[in-house]
DNA sequence: ACCTGAACACCGTTCAAGT
DNA sequence: ACCTGAACACCGTTCAAGT
């Protein structure tokens, strides 16, 4: 990670992400940024305005990567599934940036794509356009919600493997030695809860609660 | 907030969600804090761990002002509908500290009292356990992930209500600058989506879209 | 145009010390 | 037991300067 040619925005995205994918978010310094190109901390305000603006690209990093399935004649409700798993699909790698893309929304251009396909989709159910911004923001930002909350995830994450287990060990402990008449059921849950099963079905349960939100909300 | 009395857990948490509703959540410092109580900022470290120790207590503060609802015998779904908005209710008025309730998830013992409620009506339901937690982690979270989206919400928010105002104006012109051609929904939205109204019926919405989703699990 | 260097006003946290 | 004080290793960001 020398410095080879010029400082390069897309280099530093990327290595933004590989920071923030193993060592969680609050390691992705704008100092820390400029050391792994070999380069000043003032040399990367070339190329982005602030702090906030790295973050701001990392996020937009990750809608670019999201692959739109094109559209066919199937009904809005399963082209809908699969347009929010095909999001799912690329922030699951990275739980740590995902927190990104709850808290700042829908603000750069790529996740602009991502949303414009999702508001013609319920448009052509014939929702109204206030309720379908409404449901298309909330729908992705529950799904970064979703994906955060994997262990590990989150903004100050311990990617280490070892660690990670211990922190789930931990949990769990702490979980098991509730009271059982206070919290019978959360109790029974710990094994889950402490190591909650962020697999495939995880995810798949997630997309299609939100999309039978929207059945629901198209038939009143 | 010059030193009274000694210093105190209970006040140093609630001047910490002052400043994270005012300034934004980056606002909430150790030393900050300390100053506000007129005390070196070491002395915190008598009541916390951590700075991490902070904002934990600052998220179970959220989860102990829900007023959990009273046990009844109607169906377990409306009971559930009324959980879930119980805790809208107190999260609305901390877009900020939401966040923390995203990225950190259910680890305080406030926070599992609420999740002990939600899990007990799932299983009345008939849900497996394991099904349940995953269900119950998801929707907290992802209201927590519907409140942060605020305007002027998140992490770093504008919370002068005239910069927050200077914020959406310049966001609805960023939206209708957009090409038509290309993203002709989001245009069609771009009132709704600067703006987003997250009024009582957006918070309705986003409750009724989760449980409902519940309801179509549990009829498979 | 692109990058450096020194400086500033902040962080969280340590360690040792005071009362 | 509770708090202070000085110090350390970090931050993001400014301004002026180099090539």
């Amino acid at each position: 990670m020398a410095a080879k040619a010029r400082l390069n925005k897309e280099a530093l995205v990327s290595t933004a992400m590989e920071i923030a994918d193993t060592q969680g978010l609050d390691a992705v310094t704008v100092r820390r940024l400029a050391q792994e190109h070999g380069v000043t901390p003032m040399a990367l305000y070339r190329h982005f305005t602030d702090k906030e603006d790295v973050l701001d690209a990392l996020a937009a990093r990750l809608f670019e990567q999201v692959v739109i399935p094109v559209q066919d004649d199937r009904a809005w409700d399963e082209q809908m599934a699969d347009l929010l798993s095909a999001f799912v699909k690329v922030l699951r790698p990275h739980p740590a940036v995902a927190a990104l893309v709850v808290t700042r929304g829908l603000d750069s251009e790529p996740a602009l794509t991502l949303a414009e396909r999702a508001l013609g989709l319920l448009a052509s159910a014939g929702f109204p356009v206030e309720e379908a911004a409404g449901i298309a923001g909330a729908a992705l930002c529950s799904l970064g919600a979703l994906v955060v909350t994997e262990p590990g995830g989150g903004p100050a994450a311990p990617a280490d493997p070892e660690e990670r287990d211990a922190a789930i060990r931990a949990r769990r402990a702490t979980l098991s030695a509730l009271s059982p008449t206070r919290y019978p059921h959360v109790v029974a849950a710990a094994g889950v809860l402490a190591d909650c099963p962020n697999d495939d079905a995880y995810y798949e349960r997630g997309v299609h609660t939100i999309v039978n939100g929207m059945r629901y909300a198209h038939a009143h």
